[in-house]
DNA sequence: AACTATTTATAAGA
DNA sequence: TTCTTATAAATAGTT
């Protein structure tokens, strides 16, 4: 978006990359609240910058917290969505 | 966005709030993948419908994989961001 | 760090 | 409910 089509690939340019990352990452955290407040949801975030700074998101407690969520209920995992590694659209 | 400008706020009615979900899900899923790809990063999103259905994306192995990259490189915690519970905008 | 033209996401409506 | 569409929101390239 924005004044060019997105391509999806890798931005071969490092300080791109970095400024998109930037981006990206302040927008996505965003939506994730956004999601978590209007639904009234658990929501989970966690990513690493291209110099490997962690940025985590949680709407309740920690990252962990949600995480232990479902490993306090295995039946939940087998309900739900998972993507792995999507290929490009 | 769209019609209206969004309340960020629970939405009360639970077919608006589990509709809404559902196209928040798919499109922050979306994002996520999008940010690996361009900026060649690891990215983990885990959530819960208010049903409690389980969406899960990692953009490298699966979820946990993503976390373990912390666990093996607690340098990593401290030079990051950390969002808990942010209150509305 | 701000701008803005344009793409993308989506709240209501059909 | 699946599709449409008017409008809000995100953002790529620029300054």
């Amino acid at each position: 978006m924005g004044r060019n089509k997105l391509v999806m690939k890798k931005i071969e340019d490092s300080t791109s990359r970095q400024r998109t990352y930037s981006k990206h990452k302040d927008s996505l955290v965003k939506k994730a609240n956004e999601l978590a407040i209007l639904c009234d949801t658990d929501v989970a975030l966690l990513m690493f910058s291209p110099t490997g700074e962690v940025t985590r998101y949680s709407s309740r407690g920690s990252v962990e917290d949600v995480m232990l969520r479902i490993v306090n209920n295995p039946g939940e995992l087998n309900r739900g969505y998972v993507y792995f590694n999507m290929p490009n659209p």
